[in-house]
DNA sequence: TTTATATTTTTGTGATCACAATATACTTTC
DNA sequence: GAAAGTATATTGTGATCACAAAAATATAAA
């Protein structure tokens, strides 16, 4: 249980004509999106007032908004908490966002135009950078935005926020994750993506984002990092029985972001490591 | 633009040991699902409070929840109202409930047992009474906890959230839609459902959730209700020519509520209609 | 040292108020 | 009569406060 671990917080510079209530949302939920909470984590309204300087009404409702995207999580005592992770909800974020992403690609792809796709291919590049830097908030950063990016080209979408939702619930676990990895390079599945893109092929943009996100959490799921998550919490393992009967040799284990050489193409943009 | 129509808002019934706010949420959500508020609708704390006897206060957080479930739409000057639907933006949200809730079934499917199974005859059977009735709020309470209840069977699911998000977003216009149907029986795709279930096959589950949701929304995407919602508001028909290029010959058109005769099977639940 | 009880402090909740922004109604002007 | 400007009313916002519930701390008993 970590109830009452130190917490920083860095709030977001307060942009013009929003109000504060939108302000202390969008640090907080950023805040959790970054990990910066653990799981477990108990938030007080006063603290977080404190915190960013304002009266604990904008806070409130900030909190309550959170909680009502599955964020954070209410208790029974009307205390607000950084929702636990186990292996089996992990297992449950992963494939929602697998199922959800997917369709939200497929409806996407009829609306994705040359502009639009040079736009996934500068992100794409940020990324690359990120990755240079190493700095894994900020390539997470990069990587969302790529997906969001390629989402909303759909103007009538209406799963990127259950998608963030997702989002949002595996934030403060793939930080905790993330800590026992020192590097974390994928196979470069945003040039399948926009491979399949350019062919207007909705099955092979499907199978590469699926890739994408299962690459993407593999570092985590795996046995390793059982330990960082036991020292908070959580009794239930990482190892892979747990894996109901219809979901098979669910992850490969990618250590390093690279072009499969079979399909980079001259759009494809240059990486570190390839 | 129906900004300022009358509405009739019927609380539920306060429970103890819940807050106001929880008590003014759900009443609220209730009034969304059903369609009580019509889409175009802007609501005013003060009013609403008013109306629910309470202060400000609760109606504040409450409608700021359901904005986060998507559920109303926060306008830029800061006012809260129903969201207009589109006939872009219904078929997404029918394919979205598809994709996600065909997935969901999917991951709970292995965790339906026989008592859970038992649990899902007993609400089809009150959908089939609520028909009889013709009641349609009940008939739709009912199914929705129908596919609650299998959903929610996967003791680790975390897609009911999202989908209930669906459902609150389609909720003001199917009522309205419904409205100008005196009555939509529909093949009974819940016994498909369950035998499917009984035989653990997955995929033929995923078929009738999925043929369920389509007849289920079949009436009201028709020409026929174009009408009543150009009436309100929108200026897009309900015609299938947007029907996106992966997507043909979507929407069958059911009118009754018949078992498919070579499927019925021992502990299907007879209907009127049968 | 452990367990039970009493006291103090902290916390969420919900009401009220002041204020600025917005919408509505009214008046004026062309 | 329609458009533009002014005045009034209404609304969302955010701070403050009182109160009850819960947690943390202190105290007493085993």
């Amino acid at each position: 249980m970590d109830k009452h671990s130190p917490v920083t917080l860095s709030p977001r510079l307060r942009d013009e004509n929003q109000t504060v209530t939108q302000w202390v949302y969008q640090s907080l939920r950023r805040a959790v999106m970054d990990g910066d909470f653990l799981p477990g984590r108990q938030l007080t309204i006063r603290a977080l007032a404190q915190m960013l300087d304002v009266s604990p009404m904008p806070v409130r409702e900030a909190l309550r908004q959170l909680a009502a995207e599955n964020a954070l999580t209410i208790l029974g005592n009307r205390r607000v908490m950084v929702p636990q992770m186990t292996a089996m909800k992990f297992t449950e974020l992963c494939e929602a966002r697998i199922a959800i992403e997917c369709h939200a690609a497929a409806r996407a792809l009829p609306y994705i135009d040359s502009a639009q796709l040079q736009a996934l291919r500068q992100q794409d590049a940020a990324i690359n950078t990120a990755q240079d830097s190493g700095n894994l908030a900020q390539i997470n950063h990069h990587n969302q935005e790529f997906h969001r990016l390629m989402y909303s080209a759909n103007p009538h979408q209406v799963s990127l926020p259950l998608i963030e939702s997702l989002w949002l619930q595996l934030g403060p676990f793939m930080r905790l994750a993330s800590n026992s990895i020192s590097e974390h390079y994928l196979v470069d599945r945003h040039s399948e993506a926009m491979q399949a893109i350019e062919r207007k092929d909705a099955v092979a943009l499907q199978l590469a984002i699926a890739a994408d996100i299962r690459d993407g959490v593999a570092f985590a799921n795996n046995p390793s990092n059982y330990k960082a998550l036991s020292t908070t919490q959580t009794a239930s393992s990482f190892h892979s029985f747990f894996l109901p009967p219809w979901q098979k040799s669910l992850h490969e284990q990618h250590s390093r972001r690279i072009h499969s050489p079979e399909i980079s193409s001259s759009f494809s943009i240059s990486n570190k490591n390839a």
